[in-house]
DNA sequence: ACACCGATATTGACACTGTCAATATTTGGA
DNA sequence: TCCAAATATTGACAGTGTCAATATCGGTGT
């Protein structure tokens, strides 16, 4: 999960024990690194501060100098996903060839990303539990909606800037709307029982198919 | 909330005192209505056995003799909320005239049901903090699947039983992905952004409707 | 080379939480 | 009438976030 290494090793000897030095050099990342593996080992009930604090070998107040509280840690882990799925959005976006297989390619990256980091997925639309002020968090959720919003723009009007705002931010919102109440469900386990009339290998990328679809075709006559 | 007057009054002089007698004589729905107002009031964080039964004037392990742990009184909250939900899809759908309308009434009373009470929506959709075999909840969330099941059916296919059933499970998942996705984002306050664009006085609903007529229009050309 | 100051980490305490065991009270039926 | 089951209380325990006080370290100015 993380990108660098620790400057100072954190315990030489393993995991947990206090042999390190004093000062950690890296503490912030290897603390949302921690952070992370809880998430995906516990769900999100089991991030806690102390814990991700013993995982990294550190004391139980430590993370705060890096993030006051809990809400801090929970807001910048959750900047970190906003970040890593506007990546993925970005580079389905990028290999697709019309802009209107771009649409779909984007949602599938959204439910994809969803299934793969379940817990963090959860925490990312927990405002409760973030601060929505923090400015990583404020500018890793802006950079995804203006993403998503380019492709919307791009299949909508080709580029032409004259328009409608209205059927943009409807389409926006539309979009959005079914492919996050898709990945939102599919991580409860609310579609445990519908997956179960889904033949193939994969039935949650065939069910999502068929969603995706479902945008484009008229609804059954009458 | 409740429907019921206790059997015993609870604290004949006020709030949060102990006078009341030894046995509550209706303890389990006034700790619902008490666990229901503080979801209400303070989200779903503030939700607390203790606070629940501070609130009842009750000790704080009386809880324990009527739903086991917290998971369990969430989970009957959570089981009255399913519900009330199906109840008010029930009544919207009563009074649709086509079966056209009926699933954007449908919607649209899913989405008001979840302004209407954000806390109790947010906790219905936590399985982490639910115990999905407490036959409360259980049956009440299959309920509601039905009954949005039926409205599909009766949408795309006018009661014959020969209907592809591919086809239905798709259609129940991308109506109630796009429908619990606008909920969910809505409450979560992510479509704030959005709404700003939206003029009238009740941008909520305007949104809505956008959203629901999108799935009758064909996308853009091109 | 040395002293010092800010950043970083630890320790200890507090209030709050869920949960359990032991106890007390009440209710209802044999 | 009396006993057992249901219901409620009390007290304790481990775990949590948060804060104040303290300790240690890294770098800067002299």
């Amino acid at each position: 999960m993380s990108t660098t290494e620790p400057a100072a090793p954190a315990s030489p000897t393993g995991d947990g024990e206090r042999g390190g030095p004093y000062h950690h050099g890296n503490l912030k990342q290897a603390l949302l690194d921690a952070a992370e593996a809880l998430l995906r080992r516990e769900g999100v009930g089991g991030l806690t501060l102390r814990a991700a604090a013993a995982e990294t070998g550190v004391s139980h107040a430590a993370p705060k100098n890096h993030f006051g509280d809990l809400c801090g840690l929970q807001s910048e882990l959750a900047a970190s996903g906003f970040r890593r799925l506007a990546g993925q959005m970005r580079a389905a976006l990028d290999d697709a060839a019309t802009a209107d297989d771009a649409m779909d390619a984007i949602g599938r990256a959204y439910v994809a990303f969803a299934v793969a980091n379940p817990g963090l997925f959860n925490l990312m639309y927990r405002s409760e539990m973030l601060d929505a002020d923090r400015p990583a968090l404020k500018s890793a959720v802006s950079d995804m909606a203006m993403l998503l919003r380019g492709a919307v723009v791009a299949r909508a009007g080709g580029g032409a800037s004259g328009v409608n705002t209205a059927a943009i931010v409807a389409d926006i919102t539309a979009a959005w709307s079914l492919v996050h109440g898709f990945a939102t469900l599919l991580v409860d386990g609310r579609l445990a029982p519908l997956l179960a009339h889904v033949k193939g290998e994969n039935p949650e990328s065939s069910l999502l198919d068929l969603v995706l679809a479902s945008r484009k075709t008229r609804p059954p006559a009458r």
